[in-house]
DNA sequence: CTGAAAGCGCTTACAG
DNA sequence: CTGAAAGCGCTTACAG
């Protein structure tokens, strides 16, 4: 059966698809009468509005899109979990693409997006992704964008981010009043800012505290993999003896670590103190608890698209845009993996 | 700046809309020159057709919706990457919508998709879903529709399941051949299919091998989170001092039950042997690696898809649809949380 | 209070 | 090889 059409609601009841249209939005001047019968009918056939049509008319398609690096993923999983949840309020229905981390299905994928005249887009960007012309593209055909998580700083657009420096900082702070000299870096891609900006709070916490920065402690992996993790765990083993302390980019990464060094032997955190990022739960299961930073996926995923909602809003009442970056705060949950600074203080 | 439309390419090129919508689309009576200089242009100024201009004429949004219950976990976002990987190869795009386990939802969900005129819809069912209208306004309307996992036999549509029952039969039988007597079941909710075949399939097992069924040791969970697990873990032993094996519905609950018997003291498998569901990758990191069943969520994504896109391609050559149910193969993992069979016994 | 008409941006059967 | 015309299903400014 073909869906129900506005054409066909006026013919059956003998009136214009003018009057039928404008009686099912309320129009203000359709008498009581009609309106009740268009409804009716319209709840009887099951009516809906033909989206495409609308949007070819109104410009609006109500519908945003997503792309993240990676869908498996605890931390990304979240914040489209949020985005979802935001969007469905504002009556925007959101569709979601995966980079897979590159560059080139990045491009791609914008390119899809535009053609399907999507309202807006959010992205966190790969870690292939280098330059940022494909961006531009949006920003040229005044498509709403927002960045999160994985963001490009010259990119000028609104942005929801934590204060990775920061939190870096903490951790590695964390670690150096448990008594860490020798502390390890387990750090991400050489390009996205988040991985630059952790490395960089790791090493102006070790300055700060006048521990000499030793670069061939610092580990630069890809995949941020659990396998990762143990491979890393052992070949640091292997090249330093003298390590006392890792702070890990992302949990999963540091549970593989963790893994590792209980086969080996190795105790945590008497050995070797350890700090990872993101808050993952299973960090929280795993023997020993993992010391780490909360980073807020969820809330990141609605702050994200209230910040392109504004947009979107401004827009279509022809207000020049308003970019802003939101901070999210982190924390530091502090676990069996490091000695207690509180503990060893007293 | 507007997007450009098909109008203003034939306008500056002195041409009809006709001959540039065609020479785009390589139609065979245009000649090589208009071809070569409409595609040009389009080239330079980054002409992307309207798609819902596309839609409104051809029907066809190259869009497909996706319902499940929940989007962080573990089984789902597996699911989720292999259909979108699979739509990508095809041209489709997917917009994802989460039930949070509540039929209302899942119904409102299906009427916004209806409105959206997607090209089809893939669902896993919401724990909360009893009855069927909503699938059947899809039916209706002629949107072709694939289930997943937790499906409803009686919906007349194409489907793509595990077989729970024979899979929770092994998983149980693993038990018995490693000696265990007394064996609880942690089960889902009352109405998904799966949870209850895989209780049939648990029941069965018993039966099959002499082993009493006790339903006092069947217990019903509601969310199937890790706190489930610790809290029900704990319940089951104030409850029955003599269990010794327990067949959990999803690695996260039996993770959750490993974590509070570790805590306990429980000695896992000696006291107590363990099997999971779902080969989630946690399960082979806990302590001590979870026995558990493989059931393959990314191949479970990409046959939906391709299920589902046979259909839709049926239906635009006004073939009758050919409703086909594919049964992904399933696999008992042994590790140790169970004895293992093969070793006890030689 | 009602409706004819224009138009959103395309595609395609048809005529020349 | 090219193009005028109809139409997909809506919305809305305008006339009556």
């Amino acid at each position: 059966m073909k869906p129900v059409t506005l054409k066909q609601i006026a013919e059956t009841l003998g009136i214009s698809i003018t009057t039928a249209s404008k009686a099912l939005k309320d129009y203000p001047d359709v008498s009581k009468k009609t309106k009740r019968l268009v409804k009716e009918l319209a709840e009887t056939l099951n009516y809906k509005p033909n989206a495409f049509a609308v949007t070819l008319r109104t410009k609006e398609s109500k519908t945003i899109g997503l792309i993240v690096p990676e869908v498996v993923h605890h931390f990304f999983s979240s914040v489209i979990k949020g985005i979802i949840a935001q969007a469905e309020k504002k009556g925007y229905l959101v569709i979601i693409l995966q980079s897979n981390e590159s560059y080139e299905l990045e491009k791609k994928q914008i390119d899809l997006l535009l053609s399907k005249r999507v309202d807006g887009v959010l992205i966190s960007l790969a870690n292939g992704t280098g330059d940022f012309k494909h961006l531009n593209d949006l920003m040229v055909q005044d498509v709403p964008l927002v960045m999160f998580d994985k963001i490009a700083k010259i990119v000028n657009c609104s942005k929801v981010i934590i204060n990775d420096r920061k939190a870096a900082y903490t951790a590695t702070q964390h670690l150096i009043d448990n008594g860490c000299k020798r502390i390890a870096h387990f750090r991400g891609p050489l390009l996205p800012q988040n991985s630059i900006d952790r490395f960089l709070g790791y090493k102006q916490a070790l300055v700060d505290n006048n521990v000499p920065y030793d670069p061939s402690l610092v580990y630069i992996l890809d995949d941020m993999s659990f396998d990762e993790g143990k491979y890393f765990a052992e070949k640091l083993l292997k090249d330093h003896k003298d390590v006392d302390g890792i702070f890990i980019n992302t949990d999963l990464v540091a549970i593989g670590a963790i893994t590792k060094f209980n086969e080996m032997g190795i105790k945590i955190p008497d050995d070797i103190s350890i700090v990872g990022f993101s808050n993952w739960f299973m960090s929280s299961v795993i023997n020993p608890r993992l010391t780490t930073i909360d980073q807020p996926g969820y809330k990141m995923g609605k702050t994200a698209f209230k910040l392109l909602y504004k947009e979107i809003k401004k827009k279509k009442e022809n207000l020049p845009p308003n970019f802003k970056t939101v901070e999210l705060q982190t924390e530091l949950i502090i676990r069996e993996s490091t000695k207690q600074a509180s503990l060893s203080k007293t």
